[in-house]
DNA sequence: ACAGAAGTGTAGCCAAGGCTACACCTTGCA
DNA sequence: TGCAAGGTGTAGCCTTGGCTACACTTCTGT
């Protein structure tokens, strides 16, 4: 039944690298929606970020704390909350991987809103490799 | 730029959806181990379901401690670990999961260890409706 | 101009999933 | 047979990402 039995440190690695995927996902969807915000509202506010990430208002300051101690985002109080430049090119990456992924899941017969919905979670656990390959699937068939 | 600007609470929900499959990924990736193990070893120990898992024993304690709760699996002290019909039955369901993933992925051109590496992430966050487009596609492109 | 509404900050709670340190139990082998 | 090594339990720490409750600031409309 084993029928690969992978050595157990590439297993192990397995398991890290998607803990590491997983660590970054919050950072990445809040870059990107702030990026939304940004360009549909003129500005992020709190209360926006937090609304649409279907949090509390307070969960989305802590985010919004943790992208600011983490170079991609400043903000003061009161004020809205705005993304640096390398808060910006997170969100541009981000929202070109996650556009990709919807576009390769209806490639494959995903119904759109599916994909939609899977895309959300899905993204942050493609790996570059993994992103050129669906772009070439995407590019040669049209 | 913004070409969907889909409804704020499809987006919510959206992300909600992300957060739920992250809940199960734990549990997901432990009860598929702990069948590894049983099947490989005859029986799963914590010390080796941690090492597998890239993670100290106590962690893997605290893991499993969180089976046992969801009534996934029993242990007694010091003897090994094991899953009830009900984390059998999730394991199965994971593991045929994981094995279309990572075909799906092959499928569409990504190299094989990549293939690997990035199904250990993305398959919490595949949905039923996903995973029968999945097979679908892969039934008939042979 | 100012009062009420809306937005924001912040304290403090919780659970999960990491970790180290240390105590205790089991097992295998000399 | 006993003891050293290895396996396990458990306490306690940390960070993250949820939450509620409450205080404070800003904005808006009369
Ligand atoms: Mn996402
Ligand atoms: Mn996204
Ligand atoms: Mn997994
Ligand atoms: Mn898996």
């Amino acid at each position: 039944m084993p029928e690969d039995t992978a050595p157990a440190d590439l297993t192990t690695m397995r398991f890290s690298r998607a803990r590491e995927a997983q660590a970054m996902a919050v950072l990445e969807d809040y870059a990107e929606m702030i990026d939304d915000l940004a360009r549909q509202m003129g500005e992020a506010r709190i209360t926006d970020i937090a609304a649409r990430m279907g949090v509390t208002h307070p969960t989305a300051t802590k985010a919004v704390a943790r992208l600011k101690r983490e170079g991609l985002a400043v903000s003061r109080p009161y004020r809205g909350v705005f993304l640096t430049e390398l808060g910006t090119e997170l969100a541009a990456r981000v929202r070109m991987r996650h556009r990709v992924v919807v576009d390769l899941l209806i490639a494959v017969g995903v119904p759109a809103e599916t994909a939609e919905i899977d895309a959300e979670g899905l993204e942050h656990h493609v790996s570059e490799a993994t992103l050129r390959a669906f772009e070439a699937y995407l590019a040669q068939r049209g």
